[in-house]
DNA sequence: GGTGTCAGTTGATCTGGATCAAGGCACAAT
DNA sequence: ATTGTGCCTTGATCCAGATCAACTGACACC
């Protein structure tokens, strides 16, 4: 088993006798803890923040198309969004850890460019956007982590528009994954992978059959071990000079 | 030769006796003008503008890990980002014509993430991004103008991630520079690319032969005229069709 | 225990596009 | 005119990864 901080636990934030409980996967603590926020300004995020949820496994939280009202940070669970092109097959686009935001692709239309859906039991931290974008205007902080969250998510979409090679998405796709995991407290080197082998090709681009030989050999020159979906990394040095090109790094 | 507005033209916008000459290619215009604004606002953004350039053929606009200062706004000609891969292949970025917006993706490490070449002769607009995100705070206008590009470069991004052939991804990016060519007031259908072809198949992730052949069956085929960097788009509806997938809708 | 189902594996074959190789074409410098 | 020198085209061959096909293994439900 992964070993796993309790992903519903919040963070009490005191503040001149008041205190707030921010979930402790929440995207925005950070901006809202950095030096110079707005006092009320806080009390103003924890009061739009609506907890929602569980969705299970396999529930839709929103679809293609649907009006974009709200963005959400992952508080427990994993998501995957995806689109189904006009031959019918699936592109996924993303997978969501807690602590990541969903949605911020939605912002210039309006409406969801893609579909959402929960790989497991999934809470969210749902925002309201223009309220969230309102109250940035009083806090610089959460505009500038807006901003930030949104530019990246631009530098991971140019990630995997590379033309790279099978064992070097492979290779930058787990320790992506690490990275991500370690961010919140899981262990970096092993973890269960929440999404089938059919998932993991389509985000990388690939065939599942590709992705089933690539772990075989990964794990026969001794870089990675798995079964089923749990997943350990036995040689990051070696897998970070596979991944060089696509991580950049 | 394309029929070009003069591009470097500026739109005077007279407003309570005070008139200020916005560039006509300014993509923050629009935000400034939309209703709602904050009069110093506009005044303030319009202090913030460099006019820069031009930069020759080949120059660079930023590098690789510069330091990130200013976001920028094409006035004229268009400009290249790209990578270079460990292995020292070139990966081409986007393309970036007039009216549209440079650096959005260096926000999240304060570090330009990629080089800026200029195609041909290219004069910019320049806005130092701590005061046009500080300015932002007093005009939720420029602030929501803000989110929309960083949100459009995320959907951008994601666009040739997808795992279509060469002829779906020739056809969407055809497609693609018409209707950006379009928007500032270029012909939608007969345009000069600024690119080499090599440049076009390292964005597309193909080899340039393959632009090369490409180009020739869908002349064969009617659906483009194409002599040397002469384009012109004969079939439409056939070419989007061919791009359906990758464009969706 | 049987049997359905879905995810994953493994092997055999096929193919789109890469790579290699050889010219061609436009334009600049001598 | 001659000789570069990029850029582009065209043809021949090759190969990484897709596709097709058969099978396995885990788990759920009767």
């Amino acid at each position: 088993m992964n070993d796993l901080p309790d992903p519903l636990s919040s963070a009490p934030i005191a503040e001149d006798g008041d205190e707030y409980n921010f979930c402790s996967t929440c995207a925005f603590s950070a901006a809202c803890l950095g030096s110079g926020y707005d006092k009320s300004g806080l009390r103003d995020l924890h009061v739009l923040v609506e907890h929602i949820g569980p969705f299970q496994e396999g529930e839709h939280l929103f679809r293609e198309g649907d009006a974009f009202t709200a963005i959400a940070a992952v508080r427990a669970g994993a998501v995957k969004t995806y689109v189904v092109d006009a031959d019918g097959r699936e592109q996924v686009q993303g997978f969501f850890l807690p602590g990541e935001v969903i949605g911020l692709s939605a912002i210039s239309r309006a409406r969801f460019p893609c579909n959402a859906v929960a790989l497991d039991c999934v809470h969210l931290c749902r925002f309201s956007f223009p309220n969230i974008a309102a109250l940035a205007t009083r806090m610089p902080g959460l505009q500038q982590q807006l901003f930030r969250l949104l530019s990246q998510d631009i530098g991971k979409a140019t990630l995997l528009a590379g033309n790279y090679s099978a064992d070097e998405r492979m290779a930058a796709f787990l320790l992506e994954l690490s990275r991500r995991y370690a961010a919140p407290g899981f262990h970096a080197r092993r973890f269960q992978l929440m999404m089938t082998r059919t998932d993991i090709a389509n985000y990388l681009r690939l065939a599942s059959e590709t992705v089933s030989r690539v772990f075989r050999r990964f794990q026969d020159e001794g870089l990675i071990s798995v079964q089923r979906r749990q997943i350990e990394l036995r040689d990051l040095s070696r897998l970070e000079i596979l991944a060089r090109s696509v991580l950049r790094q």
